[in-house]
DNA sequence: CTTGACAAACCGTCCAGACGGTATGTTTAT
DNA sequence: ATAAACATACCGTCTGGACGGTTTGTCAAG
């Protein structure tokens, strides 16, 4: 009876719905276009709606950072659990997630906005206090110089992808992918 | 007679003055600090003067970022002129110019600026704009699955030097350096 | 060498709209 | 009943930018 689907009023739905419309509309509009109107507007819910949520726009900025970087870890996760080598197992991790980001649906979320909320210097912080505690989690078994470098080389396609700059061809980036991969079990 | 230098207004001066400015700003305080009341006023300038070298705001960050890509345009030549090697010779000229742009005084102005512009629907097709340019004039030389490799592994270094995230030492950064420029050549 | 006409550079003010946020009401679930 | 989940109305501030005026440079005619 208490998770029976009430009509009426979702409250988690909503947040979600808030977030999700969040980051679309910062991927197809910039970052600028994220503000409490257009946002609440376009969830179908009212200013106060979302306030209730989100006690202020910031709230709402750290929670959509929180939902990224929670899909992020979970998916990392999954990805090591499936690797039966020790050696290099967070950045192969890493690196299969990282070009997979292109396919997914769910990427849309990422994209544009993951660039947006890095140029707020509070949420900048706060992702690299993430790096540096999956980098030290994983010294022991991911520090090599190849390591970083294909962590580094996934970084930069998924700014690719981020920017649709190069529309690389799958052949290719499948190549890239077990290039990379070899590198860290080197 | 008609270059000697005029003391009284020197209105390129006071262009560069405004890039300049508005470059600080958003690296110190992100994008939003970016605004023609603070630029105007931290450049020591109306904001009608500020108005009447940029005729609106995307005119001011356009001008940005042309003067951008050109700084990066000519350290890019000026790498590949010290190259004799044609093969590869874009990769590694991209991959030095990359590598040096966090010791480099000039990259203040880069760093956090870089990344507010991409936020920027009309200024990221700009750049994608670039990019294409760039890998057709040098397809010929560079477009090998491990040039790209090495591209965006730089990429990836630059991203993590404009975040701060990484704090890689100088000998690792140096062996990366030396291990991709070895791919280049591959 | 003036002088006057004209343009470029720059200033100071004002305003309409947008934005974040508050205060208060109304509905719904338990 | 009571609290959560919303809606409505409104306020103060900031921002982009328009606008009219003022100073500074240019140049040619007298």
């Amino acid at each position: 009876m208490t998770n029976a689907p009430s009509r009426k009023k979702q409250p988690q739905r909503v947040r979600r719905q808030l977030l999700e419309v969040a980051a679309r509309l910062s991927l197809e509009q910039g970052i600028a276009a994220v503000t409490l109107d257009a946002v609440s507007q376009a969830a179908g819910v009212s200013k106060g709606g979302l306030l209730h949520h989100f006690p202020n726009k910031l709230a709402l900025l750290d929670a959509l950072f929180d939902d990224l970087v929670a899909r992020f870890d979970s998916a990392l996760d999954e990805a090591m659990a499936g690797d039966g080598v020790e050696k290099g197992r967070f950045t192969r991790a890493y690196l299969g997630v990282c070009f997979a980001l292109d396919a997914e649906a769910e990427a849309q979320g990422w994209q544009m906005l993951t660039i947006a909320l890095l140029a707020e210097p509070h949420l900048k912080a706060r992702w690299r206090e993430w790096v540096a505690r999956r980098t030290a989690e994983f010294a022991a078994t991911d520090s090599s110089p190849n390591c970083l470098l294909a962590r580094f080389a996934a970084d930069g396609v998924w700014l690719s992808d981020l920017m649709r700059s190069h529309d690389i061809d799958a052949s290719t980036r499948a190549i890239l992918l077990q290039k990379l991969n070899a590198l860290s079990l080197e």
